[in-house]
RNA sequence: GGGUCUAUGGCGCAGCCAGGUAGCGCACCGGACUUUUAAUCCGGUUGUCAAGGGUCCGAAUCCCUUUAGACCCGCCA
């Protein structure tokens, strides 16, 4: 077998990143400060898939300096683009400022300085929350203070070879008959509805008209104004097909993720970089998008949307950035389902890179370890934290609903599963916690029972329910069953029905007290 | 019309991007424990890695062709 040469860590990212190194060198290009970016909408609620741009982002980063160079991640937050759909359980008075610039809406929460700012704030938060570190920028601020007006006087000069060629790369004819700039209507603060048609070069001014204009299924009305924008100072945005462009020159952006949907509007962007800004465009990876379960893409106006704060309700940030950081390729279909076996995942890789479990594959042992440093942001831990199997944790949690913390530790260090009880220990029982009130909520299964088993358990709910504690509740319970004319090996099938939802479980008279046996006295006197 | 992804035990999936003994969960079977009872522990069964070709000492993995399914783009951002 021949050696292979490991670069970095061994993971895609460090791959990655060298590659990106390896461009940039043949460019010739200044790596003083190698600046990646990560685009944020700010149009929609912002979910994990808005979220793994920005740490897969990180992550490359993160292996750039690895390597030995100064890297900057900027999150930039889209808070210009115009509100096309008013996402799910948000308030229709949103109605009224549909293609409005996002960062012109007022918060319809109050809790932001726009409706733009409190999308981009549960992404940043959900960054902060993973550890991610980043510099903020906002189109808004961008636009205003004319960092791109270079870049838009060039490109609006060249407007019509531009429009030739998106019309060839991608098919789209628009901008063969339109300028790609959207001024913001200065009469109704409205964008898209104002269609740009003449850019007159010496005073930097771009001519419009502002009508109706058809956004998503509806029909927005525009009021008819006529008017001259001012790309250094009025609001004005360029189109998507041209401005990634426009920001990676002004910049200096070297890598950027996309997701596959905005695959042509990169390809447009890479070749006005290259030939009508002359800035070759940065280094990218395409990613696919996050599917919900039934295979439908995760949208942001539709309901199924998973946030990182939710998902943070069940899972360790860890878990989240092991998702994210394992793989980039693939189609991937995703739920909250995935949690415990994500969780699981982190032990076994915090095993490998202790060297608690062998990996004979010297490959790939690298790149586990690789792995388990990028899930902690390149700064590993010292030694190993406890480990608890996820899913015995969201067992046990189904079991004890009252002083569930306290109770299920207790059940841990019986177990020997734990030596000591740790905050670190609350915090995974909490999750797992919340995880099983969400989703293992056990139906009311139908269960069989004929008259002599309604009549034992009848007398079982008397006995548990009595003020007095059964001395034995397992004898008790079989000699109920003996003296009803039920088979013991029913009875108990029978209240592992009702009791747990499957045909077996543990010990069932320790596993009464545990529960608290007038909470099981009712639980089963509703079959009765 | 253009593009991308996916196909691996009964089911759900990992492994593929950097080729080296086909793995995990569930299910199933056996055992431990028990006057009946495992969610625990130990052991086990289950595969033409979609089909065909190519490269290679060696292919689930890389390349080409085919089939089936899903998604994205062709409004807009």
């Amino acid at each position: 077998m021949l050696e292979q040469e490991i670069i970095g860590k061994g993971t895609w990212i460090d791959k990655l990143a060298s590659e990106l190194l390896e461009r940039e060198k043949s460019l010739g290009r200044n790596l003083d400060n190698i600046r990646v970016e990560s685009g944020l909408g700010a149009s929609g609620v912002p979910h994990i898939g808005s979220l793994g741009d920005a740490v897969r982002a990180y992550g490359v980063k993160l292996a750039l300096e690895n390597f030995g160079y100064k890297s900057d991640l900027i999150a930039y937050s889209d808070d210009l683009d115009g509100l096309r759909k008013i996402p799910e359980g948000f308030p229709d008075s949103l109605e009224e400022h549909l293609a409005k610039p996002v960062s012109s809406i007022p918060d319809p929460y109050g809790c932001h300085d726009s409706y733009g700012m409190h999308m981009s704030s549960i992404l940043l938060d959900g960054l902060d929350k993973v550890g991610i570190k980043y510099e903020f920028r906002r189109a808004a601020d961008t636009y205003k203070k004319g960092l791109l007006q270079e870049q838009i006087h060039t490109i609006l000069q060249n407007s019509a070879k531009i429009g030739a060629k998106i019309s060839e790369l991608v098919g789209q004819e628009k901008y063969q008959k339109y300028l790609p700039y959207f001024p913001v209507c200065a009469n109704c603060d409205r964008l898209y509805t104002a269609e740009a048609t003449e850019y007159i070069a010496d005073e930097k001014k771009v001519k419009y008209l502002c009508h109706d204009a058809e956004i998503g299924s509806k029909m927005i009305k525009g009021c008819g104004h006529k008017g001259e924008a001012d790309i250094t100072k009025d609001l004005g945005k360029l189109a998507w097909k041209v401005e990634f462009a426009a920001r990676w020159a002004a910049f200096d952006i070297r890598f950027e993720a996309y997701g596959k949907d905005i695959m042509d509007s990169v390809k447009v962007n890479d070749w006005v970089a290259d030939e009508i800004l002359g800035f070759p465009h940065p280094h990218h990876v395409k990613y696919e998008m996050f599917l919900d379960k039934g295979g439908k893409k995760i949208s942001k106006s539709l309901g199924n949307v998973i946030t990182a704060q939710k998902w943070l309700e069940f899972g360790s940030p860890k878990s989240v950035l092991l998702l994210l950081y394992k793989r980039i390729t693939g189609a991937r279909e995703l739920g909250f389902e995935d949690i415990p076996s994500l969780m699981n995942e982190y032990n076994e890789l915090e095993d490998i890179y202790f060297g608690r479990i062998k990996v004979d594959n010297q490959a790939k042992l690298t790149k586990s370890k690789g792995l388990y440093e990028y899930v902690n942001l390149l700064n590993p831990p010292k030694q190993s934290s406890t480990h608890v199997n996820y899913r015995l944790l969201v067992e046990l949690a189904k079991t004890f609903k009252e002083n569930r913390v306290e109770r299920v530790m207790k059940k841990l260090l019986d177990y020997g599963v734990i030596k000591n009880p740790e905050p670190e220990i609350e915090k995974l029982i909490e999750i797992a916690g919340n995880y099983s009130n969400k989703f293992d909520e056990q139906e009311k299964t139908h269960v069989d029972l004929d008259e002599s088993a309604k009549k034992a358990l009848k007398i079982l709910v008397d006995a548990l329910g009595a003020d007095e504690e059964p001395e034995d509740i397992q004898n008790t319970i079989y000699q109920i069953a003996k003296s009803n004319d039920v088979q013991p090996k029913d009875f108990f099938k029978i209240l592992y029905q009702i009791i747990l939802g499957t045909s077996r479980g543990p010990k069932i008279g320790p596993l009464i007290s545990d529960i608290g046996r007038k909470q099981v006295a009712k639980t089963l006197s509703e079959y009765t």
